[in-house]
DNA sequence: AGAATAATGTAGCAAGTGCTACAAGAGGAA
DNA sequence: TTCCTCTTGTAGCACTTGCTACATTATTCT
């Protein structure tokens, strides 16, 4: 007998799996019952509503995601700003990552829309990444360290924009440019 | 007696001011018609379907933004990569585009979920907009060039991105930063 | 066994979606 | 006037949406 929130556990395992796969598109409730295999009657039996389905599949996701990025990014990486933007946006490009960042553009789209309950999501998602890229940077903390770590997060996610709009192949060149600019500043 | 073309136009422009100020949130056809001051009837009087509505009303949008763009920007800046990309970013950050970066994240996110019209009509206006910087940077054109253009591009983009998921302040931090590592350079 | 509780299926509701059939009015052409 | 085409309103269809009422079947407790 497994309890409600094993259930719920296995339920997200399989949606987050569908999300990665199929992006926003097909989250209706009836599509949601279909990927985790079962009725939507018992979906709404295990969650509260829509929401809180949406919202623990995402924290789930977000949490996968930590661990990918963790291990392409090493902690005492000690990198300049540019070298670590250039760095990340390489690793997001990766066949493992990318799905991540596609799902992650929509959510702050679905955010912008204020649809719940993706504005919360994506700001705590946001935050924490924001804190992971600081804690990963080099030079001491403060205020700086905290602005060149927004800017960071912004240029990864600008690269993933350029990615749905323009093109993989022109998000690679883009990201070499950027690495390309990163270099000299190594002397 | 407007003809059909009028009748469109007056249209377009009604609704690229509604967008602007809901974002895409509320297209339905009913909501749109709304917007126009119309029924929903005449609204596909006058249009073939929703595809035509939304993308004629966008293209409009894109060519309005191209005008506060140019204007803001001048064709002789002559500025390097990095100074652009900050350039680029604090101006839209103005109260005057920053609506129009809002729905850009939108229109990008519902083209990664393969929307109809969605998907070409942000092609066209990522490729327009590359075109439109690679004109306006230092150096003669060719393959880096392009590859530069494309990182500004998504760099503007991404802070569109930060300025929805962790807000307006930490955009203008994030952009500030960027500024930081752009003067340096023009030793 | 019998009673209480949990788990699951069936069916459906009310609202919203894109779009269309039909008919009625308005205007000009004969 | 009479006809015909253009314009517009009314009504509705078939479908999807999130969610729920009700009933029925397991399962557990006493």
């Amino acid at each position: 007998m497994a309890t409600r929130d094993q259930h719920r556990e296995r339920i997200a395992g399989l949606l987050s799996a569908n999300l990665l796969k199929t992006g926003l598109s097909q989250t209706s409730l009836r599509q949601l019952a279909a990927a985790a295999e079962i009725s939507d009657r018992m979906l709404l039996y295990y969650f509260n509503d829509k929401a809180d389905v949406i919202a623990t599949t995402l924290s789930r996701i977000a949490a996968e995601m930590t661990i990918l990025l963790a291990a392409a990014i090493p902690l005492n990486a000690n990198l300049l700003p540019l070298e670590f933007a250039a760095k990340a946006a390489a690793v997001t490009q990766t066949k493992a990552i990318r799905p991540y960042m596609q799902l992650w553009i929509e959510v702050v789209a679905a955010a912008s829309r204020r649809e719940h309950p993706y504005s919360d999501i994506s700001n705590l998602i946001a935050l924490g990444f924001m804190e992971w890229i600081e804690f990963r940077l080099a030079g001491e903390a403060g205020y700086a360290k905290r602005a060149n770590a927004s800017m960071i997060l912004a240029m990864i996610d600008g690269f993933a924009v350029l990615d749905v709009c323009a093109g993989e192949e022109q998000a690679r060149l883009a990201i070499e440019a950027l690495q390309g600019l990163s270099l000299p500043r190594t002397i």
